[in-house]
DNA sequence: CTTGACTCTGGGGTATGGTACAGGCCTTAT
DNA sequence: ATAAGGCCTGTACCATACCCCAGAGTCAAG
């Protein structure tokens, strides 16, 4: 905790990257890009972070484990601020998202069975030479025909 | 098709790119990284390709595909150019690849399901005052425990 | 021999999400 | 009053995988 300001509790850098569990640096970061609203400063520099910092960084946090870059969590953030905002633009978004990481997962599907049939293929004994997933990889057996 | 040179066929940067299907600065850049052997030189500086720096592009490409990052592609290479390498090595990278596949796979399928949980419990109509997918954000509902 | 297309090097920039100083000022506790 | 620690700015750097540009030299066809 820190001093009061206006009758409200008040922290310093220090003090915010400590409850939001972030880096100083991260804090300053999320300033520069807008994340956070720019803090009031002291007359030294200092700048006075409140707890709605500390709650927007923690936003920004859980947003960031669900997926979202930066930029999206800017997004969101804007219509959260915004009064017009509709919960279907929220959800929206959150679908838009959604369908990223079915398809992300997808992706990572497919390049899972291509590395499975290719270990499956490698007896894994004998010298390289013979190593299909090389040959595979070198584009010369039907298992390579795959990744294209 | 360039000129030959001690009876093979030789390529120049531009024909390599285009036959392995990528930038010519890339073709710089693996040579930077020493992902393809460096290449001979005319006494003009002109870089002397062959079909095998083609081939080794085109493997790079394909591994990437899989998902193997450059310095994995790197070490691949390695394996591939020493002689006492076998079978058994190439399939553990394979292996370690297939790993790390699945766990990504695995964290994108949490991230899916809270995603999922959250458009569920958001109606969609309303004022986002309302809106329970920021409210998961801003860390206040049940649905927002899931994050942690 | 000219001209247009190609190549060379070196350096800078892109996006992503930060971290790490350095050098100097400020605060706070003793 | 002083020292330790915290804060400030600006810059640079990490990894990843490239792309782009300028200015100069080279090559090949006509």
């Amino acid at each position: 905790m820190d001093e009061k300001y206006e009758g409200i509790t008040t922290y310093k850098i220090g003090e915010v990257a400590r409850r939001a569990s972030v880096n100083k640096e991260t804090v300053r970061y999320y300033e520069k890009r807008e994340l956070i609203p720019q803090p009031d400063r002291r007359r030294s520099g200092y700048r006075i972070f409140t707890q709605r910092h500390i709650d927007q960084i923690k936003f920004i946090k859980r947003a960031q484990e669900l997926g979202f870059t930066l930029s999206e969590i800017q997004e969101l953030l804007d219509l959260r601020m915004d009064e017009h905002t509709t919960c279907t633009e929220i959800k929206s978004e959150a679908q838009e998202k959604y369908q990223d990481v079915v398809k992300k997962i997808e992706d990572l599907q497919r390049i899972k069975w291509t590395l499975l049939e290719l270990i499956d293929s490698c007896a894994g004994e004998g010298p390289k030479g013979d190593c299909p997933i090389l040959g595979a990889l070198e584009g010369e057996t039907d298992t390579g025909q795959n990744l294209r």
